[in-house]
DNA sequence: TATTTTCCGTTGCAAAAGCAACACATTATG
DNA sequence: CATAATGTGTTGCTTTTGCAACGGAAAATA
């Protein structure tokens, strides 16, 4: 899908004009921000690699999102119904635009250009932003935890092109992304690979089916 | 959320003046559309009820998503990459406005005033299906059936206002929702009531926990 | 470079979930 | 109204998943 959307000039416009605006840069591990008690943020991350992470009541840890360049995140997006922690953790150095907002489809008095450009390629990003929610849900719905690896990994093909693709995940957070058990993953990798449907060399996932 | 909406307007416009629009009618298990023929098609539900419904290979059956009045859906939500059959499914009589995009954001040359509604509105609908799929991915995520069923009964009872609520699903159709073996719901099902959680009378749920 | 921390890979056992089958109730439909 | 179709509730059995624990590899850190 064709986005329309170029980064570079909204960034540049970013550091132009309004107020209500941040940059900020994070160092891995570091926590970029809360769902409690930012209510009327949106942040888009701009450099690095960053994960929406939630610790339930029993202590597991789900990864809800996983944001790469240009992901947009913030409580916007989310209605937050339950008192689970809702953070935002670097998985490396991180640069993130902050916004803070009263209402993110109206320009801002001044008008200013930063705004334009928002309330110009806010919609286009957010429809990118359901598409993968959708592919996210698609993965989730799946009823075993074979079935999910293969899923993510046939997207992660599609995604590169290739049969050949590196895990953005350690295995331990691929676990928490397709919410299973680390243990219960690791045997039906095992699995998979012992019944020749994929092989993997380090980091790297090789699809050996059509 | 205030969605600064007014579907009765936008609804007055669209039967006004775009071409590349349509209304219809169905009645109860009509198949409304499918996503893999119709690529260009935005839908939005004004009257009556809807599920996104995906069979996979297996044969299972998984309710995608649930719509309610003024809920969008169609293929721009979707970037289709299984071969899975996705498809709409009237649960009631509903009403559906078709619109066919080039691209969604854009006025149409003539610049109808239905368009002008449309790309006035569309952001913040979107919006709004972001927090549902983000709240849909939260009740995904937990491990297990239990949780699911809880986490879901907490969110109609949010919605609701109130600790009593109806389902609005068949119990088939909410496992086909949460992703589980209709049985083992059932029995959890059961158990939750043996356990004082909750109390069911019919089609409705009480809430009994704090 | 030594040491601590995180991650990988594995396993036995327990718990949960799925599958299949059935009877009965409720709801559509000719 | 009779009959078919669909939904509910239940159960025994099998399979899958989760839990807990451990040793070793790899990576981060002092």
């Amino acid at each position: 899908m064709n986005t329309n959307f170029n980064m570079e000039n909204f960034i540049r416009d970013f550091s132009d004009s309004c107020q209500k605006r941040q940059k900020k840069v994070f160092s891995k591990n570091e926590v970029v921000t809360t769902y409690i008690k930012n209510r009327n943020q949106l942040c888009i991350l701009i450099d690095g690699h960053a994960d929406l992470v939630r610790y339930d009541l029993n202590g597991n840890r789900t990864i809800v999102e996983h944001f790469s360049k240009n992901s947009l995140f913030g409580e916007v997006f989310y209605t937050i119904t339950t008192n689970n922690e809702l953070l935002v953790e670097a998985k490396s150095n991180c640069t993130v635009l902050f916004y803070i907002y009263d209402d993110i489809f109206h320009k801002c008095r001044n008008n200013c250009k930063f705004h334009q450009t928002l309330s110009e390629s806010l919609p286009q990003l957010i429809l990118n932003k359901v598409t993968d929610l959708n592919m996210r849900i698609e993965l989730l719905t799946k009823r075993s935890t074979r079935d999910k690896l293969l899923g993510y990994f046939s997207l992660l093909s599609t995604r590169n092109l290739s049969k050949s693709f590196e895990l953005p995940f350690s295995l331990t957070d691929l676990a928490d992304y397709l919410s299973v058990d680390r243990s219960a993953m690791m045997r039906e990798l095992k699995l998979l690979k012992e019944d020749g449907f994929i092989e993997k060399i380090g980091n790297r996932i090789i699809l050996l089916y059509k």
